[in-house]
DNA sequence: GCCTTTTGCGACAGCTTTGTAACAGTTGCA
DNA sequence: TGCAACTGTTACAAAGCTGTCGCAAAAGGC
């Protein structure tokens, strides 16, 4: 269907507009642009993007009460918001995250980290294994039911244990070092202890034990575990 | 372990530099800044960093000529420098990778693709740091999934081993002192023995003896090791 | 050949990293 | 409401790795 994801980016300031649409654009994303949150959603209606970055301060039609309308109509709910703004207070981190925006950035923010932020939220929508099956050796991991199968026989894993072998196996044989597994399985702005992907690494082996013999999972001393 | 890289930033321009200090913190990286190429030569004299990122346009020292200096000296010939120009002239992309610069970027750049460019560059000095693969002979090492093979036998490395022989694996046939090596595989702060470094060389030979036979690691009395 | 310097390497104590059970807090649901 | 499933943290033990030492062996120097 598509090819690179398609970003609406909609910001009233031409100077913003121009760095965020320059550092967009040479990431390879396909743009779209709106100055105003009444363009914005005629744009949106015609040609639905893949994500939406969102300024909080806009004519018209505030960004913020774009996204809550956005929200509200089923047919543009999934489609998810990044908000940015320039105020930095907590109540409106809060409050944009109220209206249904699903990530937030506060002015000056890192363009780096934007992207970031983009890219994690696009992940979520078109993630590489939602719909997908993913095999490796006698595993069997279907994005689509959410079942998992070893050997044939299926086993029974906890959300976080089924994304987590689910990121394992996008990659079989690559190292992720506990940090990018924290930054794919539990999500970038949540703070968990490192530790904790050891205790989830050990429950989902445990899973895997019950379905078949050797373990798949290989521990990589001072880096980190990889399947395979 | 090693702590986080360090990165000068020389530029004049405050907006730029702002902007650009603001990224390069974003990303974890211990920054050193510097308005002019004279303070920029000296801050390197005190605390030599990883990276340099240059103007092109300085007053009183150019960029151009600053990074020809570097590149002069012995002792900071090894320091990458990244030049960013605001002309985009292919004549002078060659001109700036003449005067020794290692990586160039024009204005107006992707902040993505610049950090992208720093992050090769550190690769470069720091070893062992992504998905590479290296071979050498018989050997070869897999940054990616941190596997190690001799001759088609896989064998079993301590994360000091690994990294060392990545070191040693990435400049073939080069003598590494010791100091060099304690350097690029322990980190630059950490104080530990010379003769640490001969029995590390040890434990990874006889790593090495137990996949193939004859030792590919020579040893330069009076000097290091080498690959080769 | 003898003496000096440098390197190889076994041994070991101490340390860091990892595995795992236990526990308390949450959430979703009947 | 109570129950069941799941989560994140902690503490402790086990495993594995690290750095240093000491002495033997090797390599030069003369």
């Amino acid at each position: 269907m598509t090819g690179q994801p398609t970003v609406l980016l909609v910001e009233d300031e031409p100077a913003q507009r121009e760095a965020l649409a320059y550092n967009l654009r040479a990431e390879g994303f396909a743009l779209l642009l709106a100055e105003t949150g009444a363009e914005a959603e005629l744009i949106i209606a015609e040609t639905p993007p893949d994500i939406i970055l969102l300024d909080w301060m806009l004519p018209e039609l505030s960004g913020i009460e774009l996204c809550r309308r956005l929200k509200m109509r089923p047919e543009t709910r999934a489609i998810p918001v990044v908000m940015i703004s320039a105020r930095g207070e907590e109540v409106d981190r809060v409050r944009g995250l109220e209206t249904g925006a699903d990530d937030y950035v506060v002015k000056p923010y890192s363009i780096v980290e934007l992207m970031a932020r983009v890219r994690v939220q696009l992940r979520r929508v078109r993630p590489a294994s939602a719909g997908m099956v993913l095999e490796h050796g006698d595993l069997r991991l279907d994005g689509e039911t959410h079942r998992v199968h070893r050997a044939g026989v299926e086993l029974h894993l906890g959300p976080t244990e089924f994304r987590l072998l689910a990121t394992l196996m996008e990659r079989p044989g690559r190292v992720f070092t506990r940090e990018a597994l924290l930054d794919r399985v539990w999500g970038r702005d949540i703070y968990v202890e490192t530790r904790t992907v050891d205790v989830h690494v050990g429950r989902l082996r445990k899973a895997l034990s019950e379905a078949g013999a050797g373990d798949p999972i290989r521990t990589v001393r001072g880096s980190g575990y990889a399947l395979g």
